[in-house]
DNA sequence: TCCGTTCACTGGTCGGACCAGTACGCTTGG
DNA sequence: CCAAGCGTACTGGTCCGACCAGTGAACGGA
């Protein structure tokens, strides 16, 4: 016989796991949409010839992806969710606790997927993006007096009208994750900071840079300050041995043995 | 009484969450590391005093979010994973299938990604690590011969070369989910191709660009010609529609009203 | 010494049971 | 007539006990 014939290992599929398949494929297929509702476990449980338990361990699963919600008590069954960024939230963080990335590159991928936000917000935002971009920037400004909290809600804000208006669902939700890990791990560095509110404004300034680079559809202009501005917001809370990984993000990208140090807290990008 | 008090609604706290928090935190605090074994599920039972369907339904969760696998019949219970991409996989997989994500957005995500990774490792990446991408390139070359599987296979070998070079764990992991996809989409397609020797050939050549311009340094010039790469590559399989997405992602960037089209497949980008 | 068998134990699944909730409809009081 | 209150038939969350098909290691025989 031919020797072409490989035997790929059989790997056992339990049963809760085709339950979470059919399920996950109605979803998937669109013939189940978030806020429809799945039977109630005793009816599954009879639909699909398993146990409760059975059911029961397929809709943890499902459950813990973010596709699905139940409640006790509720006559209706378990409820599809729209989609979720939670899960990604998570991965991230684990990421995190787990020393596998570290502040540095979180404000490095921070840089990565601002500065895109804004190069194709740019090119392709619409005028209604842009107004939603000015009305988060006149926020942020009244938002200044009213403390760190709020502004930080200003801030993100902005950052997210930016990514809406890149017409990126990746780069919106991916931006969405890492702020709010890197906000997780440093917010109350900030809030603590005696002259915070010195820091909101000069935050505030270079926020109203990057926006003009955007009306002016200039996008290479406003990536590089959208990246020169996460650089002078977060460097100083990035230990130094990790900020060149920041600083080969920018232009002056020093040679790769030695590397000049930018000064953090100046106007070296204002050009 | 100061009217400041604000009751916070309490969302109740099921009895798996808290076992899957205690074995996640153990996880994270790295008290249990990638290859311990978590005790067997009547073990558990006991420890956590809860039933073992609590304990089973928290590993469901723990082994669905990638954390845990256990096996039929193994003394030594349940395994800790290291990390995997697997989940994150799933999850742009999840935003692929109901449409929230279109190929143009995958491919365009793709050049912001490999644009990003190119720019960092020509400026941050060791020089063991620029010689993983010549030899993967080796590879290619003779891969070209073999058929497209392979050819795809130490394409893959470079890229994934490219990403570790850029130093960024997270640029590593997002390429390699978002190739993975993109794969999943369109490797048929590619594979059908008649011409696919040519265009196998050609593909060689772009990454020949790619790579001297990281060995020259010159971040700028490897995140350009990565990009443009990419487009010549993928651009025929995205629908006209959504081509205007990976051209703003280009150097000549067409003002937000008019969109002249930049030609497939030429070597326009040989500058 | 090596190989085969045995056996304690594993996870996977099942069925039944109880509890604390929810939502709906019915009854009751106005 | 309507509204408030109660009852009830469900829901999901948890527990218990049982059985099965596997695994792996200790054990025993060749």
């Amino acid at each position: 016989m031919a020797g072409e014939v490989r035997f790929e290992p059989v790997h056992t599929v339990r049963a809760y796991e085709r339950v979470v398949e059919q399920i996950e494929e109605h979803v998937l297929r669109g013939q189940l949409k978030p806020g429809d509702r799945l039977p109630s476990e005793r009816t599954m449980m009879a639909q699909f010839g398993v146990s409760r338990s059975t059911i029961r361990e397929a809709l943890r699963v499902l459950e813990s992806g973010g596709l699905v919600r139940s409640r006790p008590g509720d006559p209706a069954g378990a409820q599809i969710l729209p989609f979720s960024s939670a899960t990604l939230h998570k991965t991230f963080n684990r990421l995190v606790r787990t020393d596998q990335v570290g502040l540095g590159e979180l404000i490095q991928f921070r840089m990565l997927l601002d500065g895109s936000a804004n190069l194709l917000a740019a090119r392709l935002a619409t005028d209604e993006q842009i107004a939603e971009m000015e009305a988060a920037m006149e926020y942020m400004e009244i938002a200044i007096d009213r403390g760190y909290v709020e502004f930080s809600e200003a801030d993100v804000a902005f950052h997210d009208a930016v990514a809406r208006g890149s017409r990126s669902t990746l780069i919106q939700v991916c931006s969405d994750v890492v702020r709010g890990v890197v906000l997780g791990l440093i917010a109350h560095k900030i809030a603590d900071s005696p002259d915070s509110k010195a820091l909101m404004r000069r935050s505030l300034n270079h926020h109203a840079e990057v926006l003009q680079a955007v009306k002016d559809r200039d996008g290479e202009r406003a990536a590089r300050l959208a990246r020169h501005s996460l650089y002078a917001y977060y460097a100083e809370y990035v230990p130094p041995e990790e900020r060149p990984l920041l600083q080969a993000m920018l232009e002056e990208a020093p040679p790769p043995g030695s590397l000049p140090a930018i000064p953090l807290r100046s106007s070296f990008y204002n050009m």
